[in-house]
DNA sequence: GGACGGGGTGTAATCGATTACATTGGAAGC
DNA sequence: GCTTCCAATGTAATCGATTACACCCCGTCC
């Protein structure tokens, strides 16, 4: 077996290198370098004759060159739980301005909300190919015999609190949020819910669960008047959830879903079974994705600021790589119950 | 100003490095190297003792030293329009799963629908950090001086024709699908139309257009019958046209649009206003997202197989990189119209 | 006038892998 | 037994940048 194709070599580019440059500039490659870097320490002349050779030529330095050498690729890797999902989209746009910013570029890990995906990202981590981690997924991926938080790299945590991970984490508030939800449901005059549930693992799950069932007991109702459903956070979970309530002899008047693609599935599955929302039942999504606003009726949830999520993670995560991060640390940006048609008083009956 | 922050050199990180394999095993890097690239050139008992310092270790070979050397870094930039589409998600991710086959792992450019952002792309394409470049925006990013097809980097279009790209094209059949869309339309009985048009310099807006109209003209309708809105897409263009067609006096009875974001945003504003759907209005989308499923009602939509979309694309950059490819060629795959609930005859009047 | 200092520059080591080329040892063939 | 050949391995060059260190030159200060 042919060893490696030798024909593959370069196929037209050119690759002008920073030994091009010095000798067309007439200098040393150590000064195009600093030319380049640190033009302070480098007389005018000298920079100016640098500059006009990597224009007419079209230099551009090879980065696996400066990495290797500089020990720093510039690289950051995300790892997202499901690309898909709307709902990241936004926060890896925050992510990516704040980073294109201070020069680094991202990888984004899309685990397609398959755990056995991680391994492969654990390795990559491995490979010495990034500079630092933003984890998405609310847990330490782990693979080839270990976890990404035992690498060493500089890590930060978005969206998710990872329980026992020493780095700073940037989550909104599912708590807090959650109460309000409870009380919006019960002012209108709730008083048996569902509750349509992320993955149990999950600690945005736990919060939002557990805020809930204080909202609700705050008003004296007891967690025996909520039925929950297991889920996944996504659309597939929300149309189960919604089988089982169908199903039942007497149904919740309101329904909790901790995001909103559960949400919106429930919501249209009950529609197609021919209830009215919100007479027949009121719905509450998590995360406020933009296709919340365009469903009929608009749906009630819990508006996550997106982009200043993911900027304030990668921003924690630029301090961590500095050394000036403070490690183990927790932002919590508040979320915003954002009403929509899709909540009312429940039945008169 | 402090050059370069020395402190923050591995922070931690060992960094075994393929010298202590080589030590730890007893023989010299090169061996080491074979045991790993190539292990049938090397005898099983050296190999049996690299593998073992290999997983003691916890090593792994560092990227850049590897990618300096071998002149390839096994990445790929994938250009993408908008990541906040989830069109675009699943797509990459038949994209990802091909590429990972092959050992590939992919670097994401959102462009977020900025022009201004290409430049940013062309300058890593040009740093050789990359091996590959998938374009899925229907344009030739440029910046820098260049255009991203000028950088002699094997390159492939997926979803959209790029005219005058030496590349190959995976795309799926615009104009097929867009006559299926008319032909369905007017055997509902609609002879009055509205098109909520993609821009005007993407490919498959025109083609999907021209599909349309060559539709209804085979039906005998002339393209007078047809009011154009200019959009791009997304969310928030949908809402426009809807704006502009309430505020019309005689109302087309159909609705096309070039997008499922815009098919939406479109619905759930008419909705909003009073109108029925389909009984005031019918509405077609193009792409088959999932939340074409989830809204009320379901809209009937052309399907793309995203996920084939992405595998093709992927496979065909593949083949350009390995030098196999037969350079500019384009692979059509079949768009399938699947009929929702936001279709019907027009209204009786 | 000589010592000193510092800005500007060049030389060469270095990062960690791959790989061309040289070398070795042992089996096979005569 | 000696040559031949090939598989297995080692040595060292190499990729293209960064950067430690040395050096030169010239102005300034005693």
């Amino acid at each position: 077996m042919s060893l490696n194709k030798p024909s593959r070599r370069q196929s037209g580019r050119k690759s002008v290198t920073i030994q091009d440059i010095a000798v067309r500039a007439g200098v040393s490659t150590a000064t195009v370098s600093r030319a380049l870097a640190n033009p302070d320490f480098v007389s005018a002349k000298a920079r100016a004759r640098v500059l006009r050779a990597v224009s007419e030529t079209g230099y551009t330095p090879n980065v696996a060159a400066r990495h290797l050498r500089a020990r720093r690729s510039m690289m950051i890797l995300v790892v997202v739980p499901n690309l898909a999902n709307p709902f990241f989209a936004e926060i890896l746009r925050g992510i990516d301005d704040e980073l294109a910013e201070a020069g680094y570029d991202m990888i984004i890990g899309n685990l397609d909300n398959r755990a056995e995906r991680e391994a492969r990202y654990v390795k990559l981590a491995m490979s010495g190919q990034v500079d630092g981690i933003l984890n998405l997924t609310g847990r330490v991926p782990k693979g080839e015999g270990r976890t990404m938080a035992e690498l060493g790299l500089p890590m930060a945590g978005v969206c998710a609190r990872v329980p026992g991970q020493q780095s700073p984490h940037i989550v909104v508030s599912d708590r807090a949020s959650s109460i309000q939800v409870a009380e919006h449901l019960v002012r209108l005059g709730h008083r048996r819910f569902g509750y349509c549930s992320g993955p149990k693992d999950n600690i945005n799950e736990v919060e939002r669960y557990a805020g809930f069932l204080e909202g609700l007991a705050a008003a004296g109702i007891g967690s025996d008047a909520v039925i929950r459903w297991p889920g996944e956070f996504h659309l597939v979970a929300g149309i189960r959830a919604a089988e089982r309530f169908l199903a039942m002899s007497d149904r919740p008047t309101a329904v909790y879903a901790a995001s909103d693609e559960m949400a919106i599935a429930f919501m249209k599955t009950v529609l197609t079974a021919g209830l009215k929302v919100p007479d027949d039942v009121s719905i509450v999504g998590f995360d406020g994705i933009d296709y919340a606003k365009f469903v009929e009726p608009t749906l009630t949830t819990v508006h996550q600021p997106r982009q200043e999520l993911g900027r304030a993670g990668a921003r924690a995560l630029l301090e961590e790589i500095a050394g000036k991060g403070s490690g183990e640390r927790i932002i919590e940006l508040p979320g915003e119950l954002v009403l929509g048609g899709s909540t009312g008083p429940p039945p008169s009956r």
